[in-house]
DNA sequence: TCCATGTTTCAAGTATTATCGAAATATAAA
DNA sequence: TTTATATTTCGATAATACTTGAAACATGGA
């Protein structure tokens, strides 16, 4: 993953509203929920749903289909998978900042590192 | 990590120069860069840098250190941490979207789960 | 004290993003 | 074909964020 476009997966992300919706896919599974169940759940204005859809859409984090008159939503896992990736590659110190719960279960010592080990980059 | 404050670090994270910024700090290890140093690198006007580190360190995600006439600023490892802790609760299917380098290194059977986990929320 | 250097703050201009009502489009049911 | 429902697009507005020169502030050296 290139660094722009992580940076607009973040940028996608780094919004409360976005953040919200995004969740509620992921926690939705595969399956994905239905625009208007979306805006339901969060109380959004249909425009101001759509708008945050075509967003994630656009930066790959989320995947719409058409079922019949609705259009389902679902989060793109894989997307996510590739951002964690870039954060853990390029910007974790080897990767001292995994979180503790993969840590502990992890015996690969990169996992607690020296303090001062040096570049990562994936790029 | 609260949805807020996840929200607030990946907006921070998510501008191609704060990104860059990060990165840098990251690489340059617990020591980190005088404030000029990162500026040089970057090509950024002195305002310009000066807005993004003081943004970068309103969410936690740098800190900054006075050492002599210059200002040293470092990454917050653990802050990172949390964040990518916060998307592998809140924004992945169980593990399955954690990076393949720690999985295949991970015995953690959610590593690769079934594809229809559900909710697994932290907050 | 005065000066040089590193960094931040201020102020102003520009650009981008978010919101939402209203209109348009699409699909399916009557 | 008409009607109803789901979603998007449009248009206008408001709010926020970004950039940068210039001025201010802080620190250390002469």
């Amino acid at each position: 993953m290139e660094t722009l476009s992580a940076a607009e997966s973040l940028a996608a992300l780094g919004h409360e509203t976005r953040l919200a919706i995004f969740r509620a896919l992921v926690q939705a599974g595969p399956e994905g929920l239905k625009a208007g169940a979306v805006g339901e759940a969060l109380g959004l204005a249909p425009a101001t749903l759509s708008f945050h859809l075509a967003h994630l859409s656009r930066v790959g984090l989320i995947r719409g289909r058409q079922e019949s008159r609705f259009i389902f939503y679902s989060a793109d896992y894989s997307a996510m998978g590739e951002l964690i990736a870039f954060l853990t590659d390029n910007c974790c110190q080897g990767k001292a900042c995994l979180p503790n719960a993969v840590c502990a279960e992890n015996p690969d010592p990169r996992c607690n590192p020296e303090p001062a080990c040096e570049g990562n980059s994936r790029d």
